[in-house]
DNA sequence: GCCAACGTTGGC
DNA sequence: GCCAACGTTGGC
């Protein structure tokens, strides 16, 4: 199984509000690296739920893969914030996951914790400088690492 | 709201 | 293929 950290602003989509769905479609990431993690995942894999863009940035919960990746059908949509006009269903451009509500952690565990990991983490992706990816790899050590701080 | 980081775009 | 302009992300 591998392991991922998935970025999500809790106003737009928290993971109260995941919980609430219990399964969500993961699309919207108009970043190729990011797309290429997407594409990368396989089912059950699992996830860091992590909440960016607010008062405590941090890992709130765990989530896991529910359905491997597919077209992501907003860049087809007109209609869509994530509209693609370049991208055509004989050849898209733009990935999704479904993703299901684990569980929550106990408590957040904050970036500044994080932060004060880093030694233990060893090369972490959320901890690079000036990373802006909103999908990004964890090793097995790390979620561990992560998990044991809870 | 600011600003650094950095990916993307498009002219050349 | 270079690179300036521009837009977005995300912590603070």
């Amino acid at each position: 199984m591998q392991h991922w950290l998935v970025k999500s602003e809790p106003d737009e989509f928290s993971i109260d509000a995941l919980q609430r769905v219990g399964v969500e479609p993961w699309g919207g990431v108009r970043n190729y690296q990011a797309r290429n993690h997407l594409r990368a995942m396989k089912l059950g894999d699992g996830l860091l739920f992590y909440h960016s863009s607010c008062a405590q940035p941090g890992v709130v919960g765990i989530a896991k893969v529910a359905r491997a990746a597919y077209p992501d059908p907003t860049q087809f949509d007109p209609r869509s914030d994530y509209h693609d006009p370049r991208s055509g269903p004989d050849d898209p451009r733009w990935s999704a996951v479904d993703v299901a509500f684990a569980r929550k952690l106990q408590r957040t565990i904050v970036l500044d914790e994080l932060r004060a990991q880093a030694s233990r983490l060893g090369d972490f992706a959320l901890l690079r400088r000036g990373n802006r990816l909103s999908v990004l790899p964890v090793t097995a050590a790390q979620w561990k690492t992560i998990l044991s701080l809870e």
